[in-house]
DNA sequence: ATACTGTTATATACTAAACATAACAGCTAA
DNA sequence: TTAGCTGTTATGTTTAGTATATAACAGTAT
């Protein structure tokens, strides 16, 4: 796992700890029950302290995303299939959400939303259909 | 203009006044020249210092929105409107952005979206179309 | 035992946000 | 002209969140 952090984003750098592990989870690039590194560790790799990883490792326990045990380490929990597809679902509507919010402001319709879209997609040279 | 903040959101209040009179100016709910109210009946309307509403005021007067004068107040710009539809186009690219970044770590494909945008839609009773 | 894991406690530093208060300055209408 | 609005500036305080360092403690495995 590839963890880039950036000391001068206003993001929190637990915060984009927890997002970097969730999208690794989230993709099945981490899978169930592999080991995420100590605390120690990916602190030292990062060049934080150790507390900061340890914030970012809490609170995605308290999400269910990690399981730790004193002594051993931190392994991704197994989780319900459904709940994953559910949550990465989630991720999208926030989106969809505010898109719709500011569309119904400014009456903008559906197929100037499509164009963003279209010219996003072949911007960033991906096949989106 | 009706402005509501919420003193529990992790948005700063005074990010949120922004929001709330930029939203306001690019759906023409305030027009050019329209007088906005003065920092001081606004933060006794909110029930916050006039100094959280000043810093709304200044910032949105460095981003071009409003114009104050001492003494006077302080009043919409008047704006160039290809400038604005590029505004409003921009938040919503922003939005885009961030669902083809989530759609291309999970794979999911644009029929998907669509989906949720109807979903959506529905939900929130409005015509997309 | 040693060397890893995680945990806890304490203390410090820094920053952003929000506030209170007071004094000052420009505009305008009575 | 003055009263009562506007905005401006200065100073200081409080609070919460983030991140740090250090030290000591506790569980696991070889």
């Amino acid at each position: 796992m590839n963890i880039i952090i950036s000391n001068s984003s206003s993001v929190p750098i637990y915060e984009q700890i927890k997002q970097a592990i969730k999208t690794a989870i989230l993709s099945y690039e981490l899978k169930e029950d592999e080991n995420l590194p100590s605390v120690r560790n990916l602190a030292n790799d990062l060049r934080i302290s150790f507390l900061t990883v340890k914030k970012a490792y809490d609170e995605l326990e308290e999400e269910g995303y990690i399981k730790t045990i004193q002594g051993k380490g931190s392994f991704v929990a197994p989780k319900n299939i459904e709940l994953m597809k559910e949550e990465r679902r989630r991720e999208i509507e926030k989106h969809v959400e505010e898109i719709i919010k500011i569309a119904k402001i400014y009456n903008i319709n559906k197929s100037e939303i499509d164009d963003i879209f279209n010219y996003i997609a072949s911007e960033e040279d991906i096949d989106i259909n």
